[in-house]
DNA sequence: CGGTCCATTGATGTCATTCAAGAAAAGTGG
DNA sequence: CCACTTTTCTTGAATGACATCAATGGACCG
């Protein structure tokens, strides 16, 4: 991890459009301090002490949790303008790792909130909102759908962060593996699956079009 | 649903423990509205809007999202003392239902926030974030733990909340099961094998003893 | 006492995992 | 830019864990 050289806030000061909608955000842009993570570095360690505020400025970051015997289980993918880190207070239950080479915005949570108490409670309050619901849906992607609803789930998500059909994949099939709970065998099988039923085409391991957003809907369930 | 007889105030104000050590509670005590559910009672459903605030003052409730087809996925179950419903100002991604019958304090959420902002903070600040662990726990359960794991995991958890090793089970094997993402009859000869390793001793469906915590730690993982 | 509900247990089936091999892509050094 | 290695992904066959189907056994309740 390194300290990005100082024509970064350059990169900053031009607001990404997320920054202009969201109050609380420019706050956070103006006191981050921006660093720079590698491919797979960590950020943070499960159990360690939560005191920081993330967001992503460029590149994607995974949450992961790890048993004893080197299962892993992915909480979840954060990409550019997004927060991260935020459960307040407590220790981290889960790792963040950078997906790939990446550049995060960091803050000390106490120092937002002496700043602007109100700012730290929209910015804080909202992402955690936006976590719970998506965690809620993880958990019933994981307790009651079968490997293929998972796929299909998983595709729609990341397409739906996007505006077109075509999609880059930011992470490899482990991590997909191992954010839906499945073995990078059954991933892949499943993914051949779609693309032979014509529901979506790949060209490459990480780039893909859906053909038919319908059909792969309902299989998502 | 009904609404309680007025002797229920005499109830709330006799302070129960949490009420004690929670500030926010007491207010909510106050301002709050008894009601009482029947067993298998809907306290809100899937999709309703999210804007009052509800404590279990006694009995018990499960939260519950159900796919297209019927499968159904646990989130939760929440005990005298704790706050659930409250992911405010968006709708609800999981019904909650009365375990038993029980009585609930039930808020209007922007209520608490007019009469004391901070209050209103700290009880939905605290509620999230619990909330947020326990999912999280929840999806390394669903994602990564065999059958095994996820009962002995389940047990241990339900005995965390008392101080004995003797444990009443406040909800049956299908909640169970729909909790862990497991079926009713796969709950039941993980149980059954527990059981037969003198981990754990039933006595009765829903009464149990904990033989060896340490072993049962260890199933879970 | 008989009916209903809920849990257990056994037999069988199925879906996902595991093990193994090979193919495609990405990285490395000349 | 091209061989070579390494990593990542795909595919097939065998196994295994959990689900499904079916029967039985208790507990509770009118």
């Amino acid at each position: 991890m390194t300290l990005s050289p100082d024509f970064s806030d350059t990169r900053l000061s031009k607001g990404d459009a997320a920054a202009q909608r969201v109050p609380g955000v420019d706050i956070m842009s103006r006191m981050g301090v921006p660093m720079i993570f590698a491919k797979d570095e960590e950020v943070y360690g499960q159990d360690e002490n939560a005191e920081l505020l993330y967001r992503v400025v460029s590149g994607a970051v995974r949450t992961s949790q790890v048993l004893t015997d080197g299962r892993r289980q992915i909480g979840g993918f954060y990409y550019t303008g997004e927060l991260f880190g935020f459960e307040v207070g407590q220790r981290h239950r889960f790792s963040a790792e950078a997906l790939s080479d990446c550049e995060i915005l960091v803050l000390k949570a106490s120092a937002l909130r002496a700043a602007s108490a109100e700012a730290y409670d929209h910015l804080v309050g909202s992402a955690t909102n936006r976590e719970l619901d998506r965690t809620q849906d993880h958990v019933l992607l994981l307790g009651r759908k079968s490997a293929r609803e998972r796929v299909a789930s998983f595709l729609i998500g990341i397409a739906d962060r996007g505006r077109s059909d075509a999609v880059t994949l930011p992470m490899g099939r482990q991590d997909m593996a191992d954010y839906l709970g499945l073995t990078i065998e059954t991933v892949s099988r499943m993914l051949s699956q779609l693309q032979g039923a014509l529901v979506v085409e790949f060209a490459g391991f990480r780039e893909f079009r859906i053909n038919n957003r319908g059909a792969l809907t309902r299989l998502a369930n």
